[in-house]
DNA sequence: AGATATTTGTTCGTATGTATT
DNA sequence: TAATACATACGAACAAATATC
């Protein structure tokens, strides 16, 4: 073991204001940064100033410093490249990141299924109203091949219920063009909710020519009208599919729920 | 039908996500816990078995397993207390806290007033429907005190901005009772997304009596109707005060915008 | 009331790993 | 391959909180 008696203090408690004196150093230093990023301007893909960073600014060592970076870097604000060159960047949040860190929100107390569609008979309606006459023809040809995935009957339950999880992916996707972020993010956020219930995954296992008929029909037409730029049509349509699932969700659900959120071991990278 | 082709993702679809393929420890150790918590059932309040938190359990050092845990407290999945008796706790995730951890993502593409609203206004009536004749008599008493913050004419601009405040606290403190959890939560992230704009801030610190007034007068007979269990006149009530809001919101926003979120320097502690 | 034991929290320095140029 | 710059993990020491005697 080394010898130590000759370091110095280990870290001299820092003047803290008043105010902030209980906060932790790590925290108050991911704030200050933080501050420095939305004062100075700084935007996502910009890299921020080794100054910044450095422990010596902050009167901390690297490992609190780390510690602060850490906090940002959860938080989807920052991210850190390695090698020269390399640095901690501001980056944007993406939706699918801010959703996962609501994993843990309704843990124990799920929303019910008809609490999700009573609020997606509101959105999804409205998305499809904003999105008449502005989808590009990129974006009509990625839900026409969402479509497509699910064009067919399926032969097995794994293919159900694949083919449901890419019925909710063609709401997903409509929902990435919203021009109002606010309510594109609101939907997605509500159809992950549905992923992720497992007495949803229990019922999208289970076969329903019908309803997968009916919903195919229900999407082509809301393209058309979305395409035409009909946007009264298209909210119409897409109130009356979200009144079907519902419908048909809430029927289904009779059958005793267990513990509904998996959100658990989702997987991390790409 | 104009072409939008060039039309700017709403948001980024996932920013280029850097292939984290291989998992950190902290984060698997993290996964692990919270993996047995499910499994085995913890709630709100229980206590986390030490044996789980055990270094050795994890093959990992202490400070590393500090690591796990502060994801988890970050989360707000869990929360520690010191001292005998203590160790680690699940926890329920509050919305506030939930919320805090979205202060990020729309801070490079802000949405606009109009973006809010458009929500507000389809989301709290139904809010407010879904309360008629279900709120106790302290829900009521909590709401009059509310009011009554804002109830006298404002002498200054710090005042008047108080009192803007308080009114939105009103509604927070309506959705807070919600039975569908959801709902709830959606309308006080709308609100706290409000209360952050520096739009906002600016708006709500010019005097203006007649709003301050017919307000008012809404959320007295809003009250009324709830109470009496009246749910569809609560929620006319709520769309017309929603409908009110918004137009003054949207005609004083023509004043020149800037940097519209200070979700910064927010107090952590209690 | 006060000392003590228990349990978690904070920070440090260092050694080593990993990705990029 | 070498150099660069960040990442991960460890272990040690100390601080803070709190129940119990």
């Amino acid at each position: 073991m080394p010898d130590r008696s000759d370091l110095q203090p280990a870290w001299k408690p820092l003047q803290l204001s008043t105010e902030l004196k209980r906060r932790k150093r790590p925290d108050v230093i991911a704030d200050r940064i933080r501050e420095l990023i939305v004062a100075q301007g700084l935007e996502p893909g910009d890299r921020i100033p080794q100054e910044w960073l450095l422990p010596e600014t902050h009167e901390a060592s690297r490992g609190t410093l780390r510690e602060a970076l850490k906090i940002l870097e959860f938080q989807g604000l920052t991210l850190s490249k390695t090698g020269p060159g390399g640095g901690v960047f501001v980056s944007g949040v993406g939706a699918d990141q801010a959703i996962r860190l609501l994993d843990n929100l309704f843990l124990f107390q799920p929303p019910s299924i008809a609490d999700i569609y009573s609020i997606r008979k509101v959105l999804e309606p409205q998305l499809a109203e904003s999105l008449a006459g502005k989808l590009s023809a990129e974006a009509f040809a990625k839900l026409q091949d969402t479509i497509r995935l699910y064009e067919e009957e399926p032969k097995t339950a794994e293919e159900e219920y694949r083919q449901r999880l890419a019925e909710l992916d063609f709401h997903v996707e409509l929902a990435r063009h919203a021009q109002n972020a606010l309510l594109g993010f609101n939907c997605i956020f509500l159809i992950s909710l549905l992923r992720d219930m497992t007495v949803c995954r229990e019922i999208y296992r289970e076969p329903n020519p019908a309803l997968r008929e009916t919903g195919l029909h229900y999407q082509i037409i809301l393209l058309r009208a979305i395409k035409s730029g009909d946007g009264k049509r298209a909210a119409q349509v897409m109130r009356e599919h979200m009144e079907a699932a519902e419908i048909y969700m809430l029927e289904r659900a009779e059958i005793p729920q267990r513990n509904p959120i998996k959100a658990i071991h989702r997987e991390r990278g790409k």
